[in-house]
DNA sequence: CTGTTAGCGCGTTCAG
DNA sequence: CTGAACGCGCTAACAG
């Protein structure tokens, strides 16, 4: 039982001898008021450290100045650093950030997005499960004036801003450089048809193949469902085990990678000799394991800010109607996985 | 501009002509109430969709169902996993979790504890900065009837409840173990010395040591400042270009663990056989890198979940004045580079 | 230039 | 059992 009650204007007003609004005006410069009475209220209040009840203020204004984020899983490397670049822009305009994670489950996204759309935030980040279609409760927010911005996972269905990675380039650009490397068999372990990253990225895959006219078979790309790292060990047994198995492979992910790679290793394949891979995200895993894994940056910092940025523009403008999409561009990181020129 | 305005306990009342403390009184079932009054004012409410205002609730109540919690990184595999416990757990209790980083930058964490005490939350959970040392700035949240639960990186000199895991036994049994696998001469990479982990693992780390009456070495101890991949690395060829280098290796940290193991494997220690190696926290990565690397986990989800417990429980309580202390349990996971006996 | 007044939406007396 | 009235702390419209 601590609680040292802290300084209203009312307060100050009484012993001031002057009006609470008169307080009020002083505090935030209103040119109606004399310089003298500003220069009297600001003392005191900075003297017997006044602190305005942001309660009061956010409940008069209808505002709370926090932004919500919701994510379908908080404990890994690209979301987190996409969380990393939305507080540190939250932060810098004054805004706080609430966090929640959906765990790739509608019903846990629903339960995050209510608990948030309450009042208790302005605006909302997020990047959708994959058992989002359709979205009513993000509508919610919509509906109550509230703009959220969609980014990585998004879906079409729904009339916010998006900000995304250039999936089909990022593909394309990796693709593209094991084919300039020399690369001839390329795979593609690729991630669920029904989220769109992963259908970008395998179409930036087979583009690349197409426009360097080489060969394509329906039997090098496999389906990931949980994007695990035993999904890369298996599948990559699969390809390798298989006839006319590829020289190379493409992974969704750099975990993935990880997994391919093991699994050739312990078969004793040489990468990148006898096989070339690469990953993408550009986790910090890729530069540290052996071979050193080449593989796709997302940019993920700049993910998190370029979304708040828009987020907070939107919230300043009462704008509920904006839906351009931008694309960030992805940067190839090229180690030695798949680097047969330099050996 | 699309601001639907929401429905008002006025505006039920109004239609159903009562007044508004009735509706209000019905709505929280008081006993006072006629059942058939809240009967038809909770069917109103239902049909007409009504949500209370929270914005109003909380100024009325003085507190706002969000707690806030400060990691000094959030991109760490340790910290991330921690916050999803305490999402979890705050979720599941009805708050929500409002999130920042100090970037191990006191002049950072002041900021983001100030923008939180600032009536943006009722409670706090803070693992330190390596700079934080009084720790004025979460002084204020209790001097303001705020609790504060420190976890992790934690200082004394703050009369706050902690959680914490137990270094000094997890290290120690790190350190039996090699010592149970045969491996005699046991090198430590530590942290820094004015961070309470880093030095209570040493202390584990030396107790084992003397326990089995093995041969101690100051040259065998290592000291990191970023405990980073690259100072593993580094450290570990120190050690074994240095005289009477060691034949297992101790690593405060997965990472610094990684490190070591590239220096080994480029320079053809076998691993386990010519040398062990065990670190700390786990990481995903320490069981997909070949050779497995034996860790010792520290149960960060747990972490997120107890310390979010002891918060809340303080929140209800208005208690600002609990500091015990919780140590958590870690586990000792075995793996393939420590097992000398497995061979 | 400043004070008075009137709410914001809700909870909580205090009267009936 | 219910309603009227007040106030949380702050802002803003309206007077002077």
């Amino acid at each position: 039982m601590n609680e040292k009650k802290k300084l209203t204007l009312k307060d100050i007003g009484k012993e001031l001898g002057i009006s609470v609004s008169t307080v009020s005006r002083a505090l935030k410069e209103h040119p109606d008021i004399a310089q003298e009475t500003i220069k009297l209220v600001k003392e005191y209040a900075e003297s017997h450290n006044y602190v305005p009840n942001l309660l009061a203020v956010n409940f008069r204004k209808n505002r709370t100045f926090n932004i919500g984020l919701i994510v379908p899983e908080l404990v890994h490397h690209f979301f987190s650093t996409v969380i990393s670049g939305a507080i540190s822009e939250a932060n810098k305009q004054g805004y706080n950030l609430m966090v929640s994670q959906s765990n790739d489950i509608l019903k846990d996204e629903v339960l995050a997005s209510r608990a948030m759309l309450n009042s208790s935030v302005d605006g909302l980040l997020i990047s959708i499960s994959n058992e989002t279609h359709e979205g009513k409760h993000i509508m919610e927010f919509l509906e109550e004036g509230k703009p959220v911005v969609q980014f990585d996972k998004i879906t079409d269905e729904l009339p916010t801003p998006k900000v995304i990675v250039d999936d089909f380039n990022g593909a394309y650009g990796a693709v593209n450089h094991l084919i300039t490397e020399g690369f001839t068999k390329i795979a593609h372990i690729r991630g669920r048809r029904d989220v769109k990253n992963a259908s970008e990225r395998c179409e930036g895959y087979k583009k690349a193949l197409e426009d360097a006219g080489l060969e394509q078979q329906g039997y090098w790309v496999k389906v990931c469902v949980k994007i695990s790292e035993q999904e890369g060990y298996d599948f990559t047994k699969e390809l390798m085990e298989g006839e006319n198995p590829p020289n190379a492979i493409f992974c969704i992910t750099d975990l993935v990678a990880l997994g391919s790679m093991r699994y050739l290793k312990e078969n004793n394949y040489n990468i990148p000799k006898d096989i070339g891979i690469i990953g993408f995200s550009n986790w910090m895993l890729s530069k540290v394991i052996s071979p050193r894994l080449s593989s796709v940056e997302q940019h993920g910092f700049q993910m998190g800010v370029e979304s708040t940025k828009l987020l907070l523009e939107m919230i300043k403008n009462h704008d509920v109607e904006s839906n351009q999409t931008v694309e960030l561009k992805t940067e190839l990181i090229v180690r030695e996985s798949s680097q047969l020129s330099q050996l």
